[in-house]
DNA sequence: CTAAGAATATTTTTT
DNA sequence: ATATTCTTAG
C-alpha cells in the first residue's frame, strides 16, 4: 500500500479512527516530515488529548503496537528500520512545536498571530460567552445612537416577542452571518397589506355559509371580528370547505372564496416577512457592532469572535501568503478528525490552506490532506455543523473516499442489532462487519412504563454478575435526565460519575467559600449567613477580612472549616487566575469550569452528545424521561447541500399557504429527524460488551427505529482480574492532584534569599511531578515541560543539573526497592485541619511508603517534622504501617533519612 | 366516530 | 409556546 496524500475515511462507530489517525500521522513522522508542519484538528479537547497520548504511547511501546505493520506498509520503511529510528523520531516530536489540538484553539492561534491585523490585542483572552446584560447595555445604546429604537420597536411587535427572546436570535444569527446574503432583505419589493381585502372576503364566506342551514357549532367557527381570529379558524388552513359540518352546505362558491382568502393571507404572511427581516438585518449590524466593540474593549472573546475574527482576516484582509510568512512553519499536512461535524465558516478559514497544499507546486509539493469523519455521527446541526459538507470537500478536492466497515469495539451481537435496527432507516447505511474474534455480547430492548424502576434492576443485574460500577454507562438524552437517573441511584446505594452540569461554582464548599469572599468584600450580612446556612454553623463563627491575598485568605478559611474537598482545592487553583478580590466577587459567575470527577470511581452517567468517541463494557440507554420539546426557532434555514439558500419566517400555519414555504419546513423536518436518527446511532455504538435499551411503551424516543422487546446473546461478564482495589476506608484521605505543588499548597517557605536555589529546587520537584512512569523516557518528556516553564529563570546548566540528580535516583537501588508498588505521586492529605502534600507516596506490599525529594540539606530537622506528621495522617487515616523516608537528591550523590 | 376548541403538561444537545 | 389529552356536539 503506498502512502495517499488526499484520503478520507468514512469510519463509523468503532471502526478504528483514532489508530488511523495515528497510523497516518506517525508515518508522517517516519518518512522525515517535520512535525511542526503536520495540523491536526479535532473537535474536543478530549480527543485532542487522548490522539497526542496515543501517539506518544504507541512511539513508547512501538515495537509490540499493532501500529507498527500499518505504518511500515503506509511510509514503506521496513519495520527494522523504523524501530531504528524510533528514539530519534521521538526526540523530535517531542522537541517540536506539535500541533494537535481542537479547531477553536487552532484559530486562537492564527487569531493571535494576527491580533494586530485584526484590530485586537494579541493578549485577549478567551470566554465561554459575554457578560449578557453588559452585552445587552451596549446593543441598546448602539441602537440609540443610531436612532434605531424603531426598528427595534416594530420588530418586537412585527414577531411578538420579548427583547430576550430577540437577544436570542441575534446571537445565533452573529455565528451565521457571514453565511447570508443579507442584501437580500433589503425590504424591496414588500407585498401589498391585505387584511383588509382577506377580511372582507372571509367575511363573505361567512355571510354565504351562514346562510345555509347548519349546525351550531359550524356557526360559531364562522365567528370573527379581527384579523388574528381569522387566523385562529381551522378552516382557513383547509384545502376545501367540503368538511365535516359543512359538508351537507358546500357549494364551489365556497372554494373559490377560501382560496382568494388563502392566497390573501398567504401574501400578508410575506410581507410580513420581507418587514421582518428588513428591520431584523438592520437591528444584526448594530449587534454586531456593539460585539466587535465589546470585545475589543474587554479584551475578551468568545468562540464564535475568535471563528469570524478569523474569517474576516484570512478571507478578506490577508492573502493566504501572508500567513504562511506569518505562522512559525508552513502547514504542509493537514489532518481532521470528527469533519462531519465542521460549520460552513469553520470550513471556509481552512480552504486556503487546503487549496493551497492541494496545488502541489513549488513549496507546497508533497504535501497531503487527510479527514474523518462518519455522517452518520453528526449531531451538531443546532452548533453549525453541516455534514454536508463531507462529501462535498471530497467531490471539491478530489480526495478519495473509503468507507471503514469493520466494527472492532462492539461484540457481534451488537453489531448486527445496530445494523438491523438502522438499515433502510439512515440514508445509505452499509451493515457493518464484525471480526470473527468479537463473536457473542448481548442486546437487550425492554420497554417499560417505569423507566428509572428498570433501569434500577439492570444496573443491579450487572453488578451482581460481577461487573465493575466503571464499566458501566447510562447514556440519557438530556442532562436533566441524567440528573434524574444520578438521584436513584445513589439513593440505592451506588457510586456514580456524572459529567453533567455539575460546574464548580455549583458545589457546596465553593459556594460557601463565594459566599465568604462577598462577605469580605461587601461587608453585608446577608452573604454571611448564606456561607454560615451551607456550612451549617453559626454566622458568628464568621470574621470578616480584608481579603488582600484572595488564595491565601481561602485557604485560610478553608482549613479552619475544614471544607478542603477536591472542588474546594480546584477552586482555589481557579482563583488564582484573577486578579483581586473585586474581579472575583463580580466575575466568578461566569466562570464555567466543571467540578472534578469523583475519582472516576462508580457508574458513568452521561447525555449521549457527551458520550460521542467514547466506549464502554455495558452500555444502558435510556428513553427521555419527559417529552421531546420541538424548538422554536423563529427563523427556518433552507439548505442546499452545505449552501444556505434561503431563511423563511416561522409562522403557525403558514406552511398550508406557501408551498415555498412548507417545503423549506419539510426539509428542516427531515434535517432534525436525521440529527434524532444520527444520536440514536451514537447511543447505540458506544458498547464493547452489553447493550440495554431501555424504552417506553409510549411517545419513545426509539420509535423512529420501531424496537421491539428481545433479547440476543448471553450476558457474561468477564471478571476483572483482581486489581488492588483500595477500599473506601483505605482512602480517608483525599488522593489529589490539582495543579502542581509548587503553586498550590506548599507550606511557606522560610525567607531564602538565594532565589536561584528556590527556582532550582522547584524544577526539580516539578521535573519529578511530571514524570509519568519513571523511566529514561518520561525523564526527557518531563524534562521538555521543565524546560518550556522555568527555562527562562533557571541558571545555566541548571537542567543539565537536573537531568544528572534525576538520572541517579532512576538507578539508585533504594529508590527502585522502595517504589515496588503503587504509586501516587502529589498526594494531597488533609489531617487534623492541616493540609499537606506528599511527593510520593508508595503503597507496598507492607504498607505505606512516604518520600519527599529534597534538593538541600539545610532544615532537614523541618523535613523530619514534616515526614512525621504525614506519617500521623496516612497511618491514622488508614490504620496501616507506614515508613517515611526524606531522598535528598544532592549535588553529588542520593542521601536517605529514614524518619519512621 | 370526528373535528374544534379548551385544558393540561412539559420545556436540548456544547467547543 | 407547543404537543397532547380531554370534552363535547353532532
Amino acid at each position: 500500500m503506498e502512502f495517499e496524500p488526499f484520503l478520507a475515511y468514512e469510519a463509523s462507530a468503532g471502526s478504528g479512527k483514532t489508530f488511523n489517525l495515528v497510523v497516518r500521522y506517525l508515518s508522517l513522522l517516519f518518512m522525515g516530515e517535520n512535525p511542526s508542519s503536520i495540523v491536526a484538528l479535532t473537535f474536543t479537547n478530549k480527543a485532542a488529548n487522548e490522539m497526542l497520548e496515543r501517539i506518544i504511547l504507541t512511539l513508547e511501546e512501538l515495537p509490540t503496537r499493532s501500529e507498527l505493520p500499518q505504518i511500515s506498509r503506509l511510509s514503506g520503511i521496513d519495520e527494522a528500520t523504523i524501530l531504528e529510528e524510533r528514539p530519534k523520531v521521538l526526540a523530535r516530536f517531542l522537541r517540536s512545536d506539535i500541533q494537535i489540538s481542537t479547531l477553536d484553539k487552532f484559530f486562537g492561534r492564527i487569531l493571535r498571530k494576527f491580533a494586530l491585523n485584526a484590530g485586537l490585542m494579541p493578549t485577549f483572552k478567551t470566554v465561554q460567552s459575554h457578560h449578557e446584560s453588559a452585552l445587552l447595555e451596549r446593543f441598546l445604546n448602539e441602537v440609540e445612537v443610531s436612532n434605531a429604537s424603531g426598528a427595534l420597536i416594530h420588530l418586537s411587535l412585527l414577531s411578538d416577542k420579548r427583547l430576550s427572546d430577540l437577544f436570542t436570535l441575534l446571537s445565533a444569527l452573529y455565528s451565521k452571518y457571514k453565511e447570508i446574503d443579507t442584501q437580500r432583505y433589503d425590504g424591496k419589493n414588500t407585498p401589498e397589506e391585505s387584511v383588509g381585502y382577506a377580511m372582507e372576503l372571509a367575511h363573505e364566506l361567512a355571510s354565504l355559509v351562514l346562510s345555509k342551514p347548519l349546525s351550531d357549532r359550524a356557526r360559531k367557527t364562522m365567528q370573527f371580528e379581527h384579523y388574528e381570529e381569522l387566523l385562529e379558524k381551522t378552516w382557513l388552513f383547509k384545502p376545501s370547505m367540503e368538511y365535516w359540518d359543512f359538508k351537507k352546505a358546500y357549494e364551489p362558491r365556497m372554494d373559490a372564496l377560501l382560496h382568494e382568502i388563502q392566497s390573501a393571507v398567504a401574501s400578508q404572511m410575506r410581507r410580513r416577512e420581507v418587514l421582518y427581516f428588513k428591520e431584523l438585518f438592520a437591528v444584526l449590524k448594530l449587534y454586531i457592532k456593539s460585539r466587535q466593540s465589546m470585545a475589543t474593549q474587554s479584551n475578551e472573546l468568545s468562540f464564535d469572535d475568535i471563528t469570524l475574527n478569523v474569517h474576516t482576516l484570512l478571507r478578506e484582509k490577508l492573502e493566504s501568503e501572508f500567513l504562511y510568512f506569518r505562522l512559525d512553519s508552513r502547514i504542509k499536512h493537514l489532518l481532521l478528525d470528527e469533519f462531519q461535524d465542521t460549520s460552513v465558516i469553520q470550513f471556509d478559514i481552512l480552504r486556503p490552506l487546503i487549496e493551497e497544499i492541494r496545488s502541489g507546486v513549488g513549496v507546497n509539493e508533497g504535501g497531503s490532506f487527510f479527514f474523518v469523519g462518519d455522517v452518520k455521527q453528526s449531531i451538531y446541526r443546532f452548533r453549525g455543523g453541516v455534514s454536508a459538507l463531507f462529501h462535498e470537500v471530497a467531490e471539491l478536492f478530489d480526495v478519495r473516499l473509503e468507507p471503514l466497515k469493520v466494527n472492532y469495539r462492539s461484540k457481534s451481537e451488537i453489531v448486527n442489532f445496530v445494523n438491523r435496527a438502522f438499515e433502510g432507516k439512515i440514508k445509505g447505511y452499509i451493515p457493518q462487519q464484525s471480526p470473527q474474534s468479537s463473536c457473542g455480547g448481548y442486546v437487550e430492548v425492554l420497554l417499560s412504563d417505569d423507566l428509572l424502576e428498570s433501569l434500577c434492576e439492570r444496573v443491579a443485574l450487572l453488578i451482581e454478575k460481577g461487573s465493575a460500577p466503571e464499566e458501566i454507562a447510562i447514556l440519557t438524552a438530556t442532562n436533566k435526565d441524567g440528573s434524574a437517573v444520578e438521584e436513584v441511584l445513589s439513593e440505592r446505594g451506588y457510586d456514580v460519575v456524572t459529567e453533567t452540569t455539575a460546574r464548580l461554582i455549583a458545589q457546596r464548599s465553593v459556594r460557601a467559600i463565594i459566599e465568604y469572599l462577598r462577605y469580605c468584600y461587601f461587608g453585608e450580612s446577608i452573604y454571611r449567613s448564606n456561607c454560615a446556612a451551607l456550612l451549617g454553623i453559626q454566622s458568628d463563627q464568621i470574621d470578616r477580612i480584608r481579603a488582600d491575598e484572595v488564595v491565601t485568605a481561602v485557604i485560610t478559611f478553608v482549613r479552619r472549616f475544614t471544607i478542603a474537598d477536591k472542588s474546594a482545592l480546584m477552586f482555589i487553583e481557579a482563583l488564582r487566575g484573577y486578579r483581586d478580590i473585586e474581579e472575583v466577587v463580580f466575575e466568578i459567575d461566569r466562570l464555567e469550569t466543571s467540578s472534578p470527577q469523583s475519582d472516576l470511581k462508580g457508574i458513568r452517567i452521561m447525555t449521549v452528545h457527551k458520550s460521542k468517541g467514547l466506549e464502554f463494557e455495558h452500555v444502558i440507554v435510556l428513553d427521555r424521561l419527559g417529552t421531546a420539546r420541538s424548538h422554536n426557532d423563529p427563523i427556518v434555514y433552507e439548505y442546499e447541500g452545505v449552501q444556505l439558500r434561503g431563511m423563511h419566517y416561522r409562522i403557525k400555519g403558514r406552511e398550508a399557504l406557501d408551498m415555498a414555504y412548507a417545503k423549506a419546513l419539510e426539509a428542516e423536518k427531515m434535517a432534525s429527524d436525521e440529527d434524532q436518527l444520527n444520536a440514536l446511532y451514537v447511543a447505540l455504538t458506544r458498547a464493547a460488551q452489553s447493550l440495554m435499551v431501555i424504552a417506553k411503551v409510549k411517545n419513545s424516543w426509539f420509535d423512529p427505529l420501531e424496537l421491539v422487546a428481545s433479547e440476543q446473546g448471553v450476558l457474561e461478564i468477564k471478571v476483572q482480574k483482581e486489581k488492588p482495589v483500595q477500599t473506601e476506608k483505605a482512602v480517608n484521605f483525599k488522593a489529589l492532584h490539582f495543579g502542581t505543588q509548587e503553586e498550590t499548597l506548599r507550606p511557606p517557605k522560610e525567607a531564602t534569599h538565594d532565589y536561584a536555589a528556590v527556582q532550582f529546587g522547584l524544577a526539580l520537584h516539578y521535573t519529578l511531578e511530571m514524570m509519568g512512569e519513571f523511566s529514561t523516557v518520561s525523564l526527557e518528556i518531563a524534562l521538555e515541560s521543565t524546560r518550556n516553564r522555568f527555562g527562562s529563570v533557571l541558571p545555566m546548566g541548571a537542567m543539565g543539573e537536573i537531568e544528572k540528580r534525576i538520572e541517579r535516583l532512576l538507578s539508585d537501588q533504594t529508590f527502585r526497592h522502595l517504589t515496588q508498588g503503587d504509586r501516587y505521586k502529589e498526594q494531597m492529605i488533609r489531617h487534623k485541619g492541616n493540609l499537606g502534600v506528599i511527593d510520593l507516596l508508595v503503597r507496598s506490599e507492607k504498607g505505606w511508603i512516604i518520600i519527599d525529594y529534597k534538593s538541600g540539606r539545610e532544615e532537614e530537622e523541618k523535613h523530619r517534622d514534616q515526614i512525621n506528621r504525614y506519617g500521623e495522617a496516612i497511618r491514622s487515616s488508614t490504620g496501616e504501617e507506614t515508613a517515611g523516608y526524606l531522598c535528598y537528591l544532592l549535588e553529588e550523590t542520593i542521601e536517605w533519612i529514614k524518619c519512621l
